[in-house]
DNA sequence: ACAAATCAATCAAACGTTTGCTAGGTATAC
DNA sequence: GTATACCTAGCAAACGTTTGATTGATTTGT
């Protein structure tokens, strides 16, 4: 019986994006990535090759369809610290709309250290603009350092609060609002804009 | 016959962490890590009931190693900011010292693998007295803050530059000395004791 | 002191399951 | 009729794990 909804290719990587966002290349089986579809582990191969290929498709296509816009915030007449202020919630934003993308993205620092082509590729078409939108707010809040350090470091404390959310939770301390946008940016925010001075803590 | 040098526990976590940092839990099979330390991976069982009790204390073991020269820094008497800068630059020399326990590190946070027991585990028995020390420092530092949050945003503004440094070297800016502790270390500090207010940027 | 019993550490072989993947067939669309 | 999208069935290999036997070292009983 033909199906009423065939599956294209796109819809397949779609599906299985998630699963090798969470539990990575060797973490995920065909058939588990055929059930999250609704199909039988063996049609996968119709459409693809092998596993390999349908991962690296998959990262591509996770990688394609995602764009930050972010640029615009820089062109805007208000103070430095309210272009922070927007681009830190953006940024909050985007990592709980899309978990998948940023776990993603560090599964490949971790596992593609063979292949620096793509991570060159990664480097190059996804992350160029991007970065250089927070370097110049770097520049803008804090010309004495170091740009680039400065950027890694704002997107940094941004990333890794979600990043570390699953292990988190089971930290001292862990609180439900510490998964809220709010709250994250506006810690972020407040260290990078006072660091540990305010309230006179270090007087 | 008797073998000449029997292996002990932690001859086999030895031989086991390496190849887990590299590959993660599902990338290493029992028997991959029989094959490296000389034995059969039957043998694995008599030292430990499982896969992942074998994981478990092989990330203990890469955690332990380092974890006592965190903690005696607390105790010291020296002003709170010595305390930070002490702590911040031995965390860097980890980084760079130990590729395999910051790998290790990494792909925790990204391994839940749906295995939430895991993560528990690793939190309680791992993670839970390293990170009470960064709480107990970030108390010390800025009471008025959420320790959680101040926690994670330290030991992350440090993880998260070496996490990246393979995509790092492909993007704007990056310079050599950006994987010199000495620097990052100098930078860290900096962005946390004064913020982006130093040489009065934003007055 | 010395044999007997126990123990720790290892192995080969095999368990049942899951893995990536293939072959061959069936229904639908044009 | 041909191409497409899917299926069932199954393969060989690898997986985590168990079993049962073997070895030398250690402890114990007398």
């Amino acid at each position: 019986m033909r199906p009423e909804h065939p599956k294209t290719k796109t819809d397949i990587l779609e599906k299985a994006i998630p699963l090798f966002a969470k539990s990575g290349f060797s973490g995920v089986s065909m058939r588990q990535i055929a059930k999250a579809i609704g199909m039988n582990a063996a049609s996968l191969y119709h459409h693809f090759p092998d596993k390999q290929t349908l991962y690296v498709q998959a990262v591509q296509q996770a990688f394609a369809s995602r764009e930050f816009v972010l640029s615009e915030v820089l062109s805007m007449k208000i103070p430095v610290q309210e272009k922070l202020r927007l681009f830190v919630k953006r940024i909050c934003d985007f990592m709980i709309d899309d978990p998948d993308f940023s776990r993603l993205i560090h599964r490949e620092m971790l596992d593609g250290d063979g292949d620096e082509t793509r991570l060159q590729l990664l480097a190059d078409q996804v992350f160029h603009n991007f970065f250089s939108t927070v370097i110049s707010l770097a520049n803008e809040l804090a010309s004495d350092k170091d740009p680039h350090l400065l950027a890694m470091s704002i997107f940094g404390l941004i990333a890794y609060h979600y990043q570390t959310t699953p292990i988190r939770l089971f930290l001292p301390g862990a609180k439900p609002e510490h998964n809220d946008s709010e709250i994250i940016s506006n810690h972020v925010i407040s260290l990078l804009l006072q660091g540990l001075e305010s309230k006179g803590n270090l007087k």
